[in-house]
DNA sequence: CGGCTATACTTGATTACGCAAGCAACCATA
DNA sequence: TATGGTTGCTTGCGTAATCAAGTATAGCCG
């Protein structure tokens, strides 16, 4: 009795955002390592390139891609740093904005971004297709796709 | 055309991945910044300090701690000196084998723990129970259990 | 006993991010 | 046009994590 600090009454949120945390980590950790090894891209370095790839004239302004990616503005400066030294995104100015400069998507890194979809995307789909049905995998979809920061989609 | 790399047929393992990465990352950074905002703790102490109060003799070695975090040993050194540095850990060696180190909850600590565990399980319930029914959340914790990393539980 | 391998932990280097501050260009309003 | 506010982007710095390598103890097997 002395060492609960914390009810023991089921908590069911709390074991939820715990499962939430560790099993996106835990996912995050062993998906970077492969894609990596295999393409030597880190996994804000592919989802960059797939955004781009689905995005008008394969073109998006920095902002726009912090935004479709979840982070900040200077995360985004630096994950671009990588791929344009890559030569997998260029530059291209704005004609009528001069602070807005888009990354484009180059043929390199639209091969790129093919040859890594084949594994990665697989190995996402395989995690999920050993654990639920095509029913429990459209429910637990629809289900994050309520929590803060979770509208973000492949499409559109 | 020419822009599509992956199929546009819909791809839910896709979605809810990419949903799983940017919620929990959501989350954790405005979780994180009440926590330590409220109390000068990140998520990882505070989790640290639920996991020691949870535990027999409210101790646990260095490299069990890691394993219920999720994270390295070394993640766990460099957390458990801020901890101790606060005086909300203390060390304890162990009798019969003079490589483990045990971490232990001093009542600095859990006092602490009981201070910040209101507000801080207050908003994780709060974020839950505003977008599900009872029903629901225990749908989506029983469904995020069975990913990889996700069987972790504040019970035992 | 002596040597091997495994385990617990620490340390140094690196990485990926966020935040705060800055700069330059845009816009609105007077 | 001047001026104040906003937006897009970059830079500097701090932090929390990783990995790789190092140290020390344990335990086993010849």
């Amino acid at each position: 009795m002395s060492s609960q600090v914390l009810s023991t009454q089921e908590d069911i949120a709390l074991d939820a955002w715990l499962r939430l945390l560790r099993s996106s980590a835990s996912m995050r950790r062993s998906l970077s390592a492969e894609l990596d090894a295999a393409h030597g891209l880190a996994i804000s370095d592919f989802e960059a390139l797939l955004q781009l790839a689905h995005a008008e004239d394969s073109a998006l302004r920095r902002v726009d891609l912090a935004e479709g990616l979840g982070l900040t503005a200077s995360a985004v400066t630096r994950l671009l740093d990588g791929l344009e030294r890559a030569g997998l995104v260029g530059k291209r100015t704005c004609e009528h904005d001069a602070r807005v400069s888009y990354a484009v998507l180059t043929e390199d890194g639209r091969a790129k971004l093919a040859e890594a979809s084949c594994s990665h995307v697989g190995a996402i789909r395989a995690l999920f297709a050993e654990r639920y049905s095509d029913e429990e995998l459209r429910t637990l979809a629809e289900l994050l796709e309520r929590l803060p920061g979770a509208k973000c989609s492949t499409k559109e």
